[in-house]
DNA sequence: CGAAACGTTGACCGTTTTCAATTACAGTGG
DNA sequence: CCACTGTAATTGAAAACGGTCAACGTTTCG
């Protein structure tokens, strides 16, 4: 039960982890509420416990354009440290918690100690990485490529809906290829929406 | 002339361009060269100067995989900071120029220079934001759509194959769209290869 | 001038999306 | 424990979109 917990619940990572947090920093927001909105001033980055929540910026024309979405685990608005105001509304999809993460606790963190800053550009270095793999596995053209070479980097989490909008395909797509993958023989079907990889 | 030298040439950015770097940090690679191999001990990071490289991961099967192509500007192997190893190799598609950040230059840098950290923080957070709004880019659906997103964003360079390889377009599905929005009034044709914005 | 690279357009083809229907599982309350 | 409900998984068929191939125009630069 409590694992479950933690699991739906992911904690602040390091170097955040150090950061005296207390509950007035915890921030819960129904479906369809703001957390901050584009043009205010910047006092805060924040970090998704749980929910959905997406960055939204709105044209002159007044068009929105979703910048980011946004899952439990991630951090938000981080180059808000670095700018005056929000550049962006930031908008919940479901009710969310975060974690508020204030503009000097975390300027004063970084600049007066150099581990937590080394950890932070750690973290900062690891996500460019990850995001750069992404982008290089969604030009893949084939989608059975694509999900190959995704699976192989161990991108299926529990949700294959997910897997597969991470993948920047349909779900239908990638049970398809999924299907032409055991095929080949190069994964197994092991249960419901569950596949393993193939020994060699 | 100069100007255009400066322009295929971009310079080490803040706050790199504070490190001492001598003629012995350039590497020239040879198209087709490599300038570090997967399983090498991870001695430095590198800034692309000129030409064209590419981050291989091989496979246990041997396939290789492309995690990354750096154009010039780019930095690579930020993350080897934190890492004893290469995890990939790093090929030349062309001849280029790449400036080596030696690890322990770095890493003394950012240890005992906050401000240091800070502007690499920085830069690292607006990367963030970059890669993020460019993977919700390539999920845009309709090509018209998403290369109209592109284009308003300011995403297009001189180069308009170069565009299209952005959002993971073909170029001719590039200029299709390209002339379904100039068809739609959104945007003008301002000569070859020239397009602009349109006023409200 | 000539070569090379980029821009542009057309036609055809293939893959993926879309839409629809069915099955499996998890959680809920009786 | 079981029906009940919602979400995810799965499969099929048809349509649409973008990729591919091919041809040609334009610009740049040596």
């Amino acid at each position: 039960m409590i694992e479950i917990m933690l699991d739906k619940f992911p904690t602040l990572p390091a170097p955040f982890d150090r950061l005296d947090i207390s509950e007035r920093h915890i921030v819960r927001t129904q479906s369809g509420g703001f957390v901050f909105h584009q043009g205010a001033t910047a006092h805060s980055m924040y970090f998704l416990q749980k929910g959905k929540i997406r960055l939204v910026r709105h044209t002159e024309s007044g068009q929105p354009v979703t910048l980011f979405q946004a899952s439990p685990g991630d951090f938000v608005a981080e180059a808000s440290l670095f700018t005056p105001n929000y550049h962006c509304d930031c908008v919940a999809d479901r009710n969310s918690v975060l974690v508020r993460l204030e503009k000097p606790d975390c300027l004063d963190a970084l600049s007066s100690n150099p581990e937590f800053s080394l950890i932070y550009i750690e973290r900062l270095s690891k996500q460019l990485q990850l995001y750069r793999r992404r982008i290089e596995l969604m030009s893949i053209k084939p989608a059975k490529d694509r999900v190959w070479a995704a699976f192989c980097d161990g991108w299926l989490g529990e949700n294959i809906t997910e897997f597969a909008s991470t993948l920047d395909l349909t779900p239908e797509a990638t049970y398809r290829a999924l299907g032409l993958l055991v095929k080949d023989g190069l994964i197994t079907k092991s249960g419901y929406g569950r596949y393993t990889p193939n020994r060699a």
